[in-house]
Parts: structure tokens; sequence; C-alpha cells
DNA sequence: CGCGGAATTGAAAATACTCAAAATTAGTGG
DNA sequence: CCACTAATTTTGAGTATTTTCAATTCCGCG
């Protein structure tokens, strides 16, 4: 099962190479969703003067480590990311699955050191955004602070939705949640909300949501027998998004119980 | 059970209304913990100018709403807040409890409406920040702006540890979590980190924890029973806090399996 | 073809929940 | 100040969702 190719697939170069001249933001298809978002023209090159150069991260590796100086904010170009913190006693937790249009090292800020590790899940590439440069930038771009008051608003909005599902919700509705969301975010950069490749394993999953990969498997298998979903391999269909969605909002159950 | 009286106890007045001259920012107590830490005299000056009104909360009180148009963000002077989501199905997720020198109402930046509901714990006093005033002065106090991403960044970071919590920790060792960050928050106030009243409800506590009253109520009984701490109503004395601070970070457990 | 990592499935165990009742505490008004 | 009621907390017993442990299957890849 691919990927619905609605522009071009997720994970894949977006259609940016092919006019080189628009190098920087203007020509980034992820305009809309990033940093630059609702900037004019002038402002847009101002920024790109202050983003670093692109970097490449090939899957499974790693972009920043906990305990590393902050220098920078990455902006993901294209490809997935997992960010875990290692707690002492060494066991991870994922706290969060970013994809292209997302930035990267917010956690970093006001300790100066990276808090948790990046990890590519695919191949990806990421815009290097030195922070003290960008501050710089703050007091002459005000339509730039607001949207990174935005982001970081955001994120703590995100975050604060994750400690609902790990609060209050059972297994079923965590996962309904995690793919609700997914569909949602892929659908907001042009690809099918129905149909798209997880890429994160059954336990980077389980991980997240608090639950273990046993029971990952088990609800897949749960949702493909009611006919929520079909999955193969780390492809996923959602036949009945209606449902599904009722299920994230706590509206319907498929549990045991019912 | 009282607090120690360190330099006064929390939950009461700091002693600022002596000298009623300096009635902003630089007679604040909070100062160093809140939003013009930091800053130079002229700079605080500029901050007071911007803060609104001080507004009394009673207990049990709403400074906000969900769904109430975002203008503020409020600066605890003293008192303890809860903040809340209401999901659809009508059940609270408590994401967090705030106290004096904390912020209140950064998750509503990015949509401009408060996404969650605060409520006093105690009879409490803030300091209204009118956001846009706010974003004003940013290009005019870079300190100022430095030190308020740094505020948004550790907000991030607290709730990532709390993802972690409510991700792979068991109920003995989130509890302990819980009474060792009220610890060092007091603690960080002046006042002392082994003796504190809890300001919110078992029940909160639970809802916070992911955990249910019965629950609470039966960690509290064992770590009374194993010589942790001893309670009394509200109060909390910790009696072996290296032992807790080792169960918080999963180095040792007490729960019935060892 | 066979190795190894990832995923699935099953059965048993355990942590935390639910329900219920008792006990304690807080709030109110006489 | 005391009595009464309501709310919160504690405690107990039984239950259930999810975990743990174990075995098996699937799949990519050398």
């Amino acid at each position: 099962m691919q990927n619905a190719p609605a522009p071009s697939s997720p994970g894949t170069h977006p259609a940016v190479t092919i006019h080189a001249i628009k190098a920087g933001c203007a020509g980034c298809s992820m305009q809309q969703l990033c940093l630059p978002m609702g900037l004019d023209e002038d402002d847009m090159l101002r920024l790109d003067k202050v983003i670093g150069r692109r970097r490449r991260v090939a899957r499974d590796e790693r972009l920043y480590q906990m305990g590393q100086p902050f220098r920078n904010l990455y902006a993901i170009r294209f490809g997935h990311f997992k960010t875990f913190h290692v707690n002492a006693a060494g066991d991870e937790q994922i706290t969060g699955f970013q994809m292209a249009g997302e930035l990267l090292g917010m956690e970093a800020i006001s300790g100066e050191r990276y808090l948790c590790d990046a990890v590519a899940l695919d191949d990806c590439e990421v815009c290097e955004i030195p922070f003290s440069a960008l501050e710089g930038l703050f007091a002459q771009v005000p339509n730039l602070l607001r949207h990174f008051h935005r982001i970081m608003s955001q994120e703590i909005t995100r975050e604060q939705n994750v400690m609902l599902l790990l609060g209050n919700m059972r297994a079923e509705q965590r996962f309904a949640v995690f793919l609700v969301n997914l569909a949602a975010r892929y659908s907001a950069r042009g690809y099918s909300a129905t149909q798209f490749q997880l890429r994160m394993s059954r336990e980077d999953i389980g991980n997240y949501l608090g639950l273990t990969i046993e029971s990952i498997s088990r609800l897949l298998a749960r949702f493909k027998k009611l006919g929520l979903l079909s999955v193969e391999k780390r492809g996923i269909m959602l036949l009945d998004p209606v449902r599904l969605k009722a299920m994230a909002a706590g509206t319907t159950t498929c549990s045991p119980l019912s």
C-alpha cells in the first residue's frame, strides 16, 4: 500500500528542485506551515539570510542529542523525526513525531541545551536556524516574532493534548486519537487523509501512547476486524474515518466491554 | 501542620504591602522568578507601564475559561491555580498546578482563545498582562523577549516531563515525582522543601497524575507506613526526601512487588 | 535458504479501577 | 461553640484493562 500521491508521496522531496532559482523559503512547499508563514517577500528574504545551511539527515541518524549545547532550531523540509527523552533509569519516552513544516528544538531554548534526542525516521532534510540570529531578526520583523510565538504556543497545546490522552483515555481511544491526528496532519500537507504510511515502528507508537507493542498489535487487529481500517505492514487505510473520529472524541467505543 | 514560615507562609501575601512605594515589579517578591527576571530598573519600569491592573481571584473562582478570547497573560503574585481541559465527553484533565511567579495563558497565544480553564485553589492575586502591549515592548526590551522565550520553552519542557510521567511510570513513581516537584518549587520560593500544604484535593492530584482518588489515598497510606512522609489532612511533611527522590528517579521502589 | 528483527497471538499475572461503605473533615446555621 | 449536613477521604473487596512472558509467524536481506 502506498500513500495517495496527492502532490507527491510524503517522505519524498517536494517539487521544489525543479525551479532552483527560488532556493529559500519562498520556494519551499512548507512555507505556509513553517516559520515564514504570512511574511511578505522582503521579510522572507531577511529570514533566508539568517537561515543556515540545509542539512540532510539519513534514516536513524540523530539530528541532536540530549545535553548538546543549543544553537539551532530546525525546520523540517521533508521527512519525519521522533523526539524522545531518556530518563535516569535509561528508559525512553517519545515526546512527539514531527513532520515537514514543523520546528524542532524549542524545548532547548530555556536551558541552552537540548533536552531530548531527535532521530530521523526517514531520510530527511532540515533547515538549520541559528537561534541567536533569529532573535536578532525578531526586532526587525514583528510578524515573524508573532508567528514564532504562535508556534511555541501550539507546541504547548499539542503537549497538553497528549497529557489528556495519556491521563484519561483507554488504549483504544488513544490509538484512535493517534491515527486521526496523523490523518489531519497529512491532510494539511496536501496528502491523503485516509491513506498513509506509518513512519514509526509499532514499538515507537506504543511508547508514545504509553502502551506496549503488544497492545498496539492487538488494537490494530481489533480495528481491522471492525472494518475501521486496513493494514499492510506500515501502510494504513482508514475505512471509516467518521467512526474513528467518534472514537477519538470518546463518543463511541469498540472495546470488549461494549 | 503548617508550612514552615521561611519568609512567610505560602499562600499568604508576601511582605510587599509594607513599602507601598515600590508597587510594581521592582517591589514584587516574585521578581526573580517571574517575567521581569534579569531586567534593569529602566526596563522594569517599562514593563510596569504595560502591566494592567492587579486582580484578586477568590478560591474556586475562575480566572479564565476555555473559549474566551485571549487578551492577557497572567502572572501569579500569590496563591495557587489549577488549569484543566474539558474534552468533548465532558471529563476534565488537569494540565498543571501553578504557583506564585508562574505565568498563565500561554497556550492561548496561537488560537487567540483560551484553551483551558484556570481556577484558583487559594485566594490569589495576579498581574494582568495585556499580550498585545507586551508584544509591543518586546522590540524595545530584548532581554524581556529573551526571558519570555525561556519561560515558554520551560513550559514545553515541563509538559514533556509530565508526558514522561504519564507515559511510563507506575503510580508510586508518579506520586513521588509529584511530591518532589512541589518540594523543589516551594524551595525555590524560599519556603520549606520538606513541609508544605497541598493546595489541591486528592481528586485533583489523581486527575493530574492519571490515577483515581482511591489510588492517591492508598499511596499516601503506603508512603506514610514506610516512613517517607507524614500527612495530616492536606499538610505534608517529607521525612525521607532522599529516598523519595530516588523513587522519583526510578532508582528505588517500594511497591508491593518489591 | 536461513538468519534476525519486527510483529502477532495466546495465556497468565498485576497494577490500578470500580463499586460500596465507613470515617473523617469542612461548612453552615442556630 | 456546638450540632448537623455535605463533601472529601479512607478502606475493603472484586474486577478488568493492560502488561508480562513466551512462542510463533512474517518479512527483508545477505
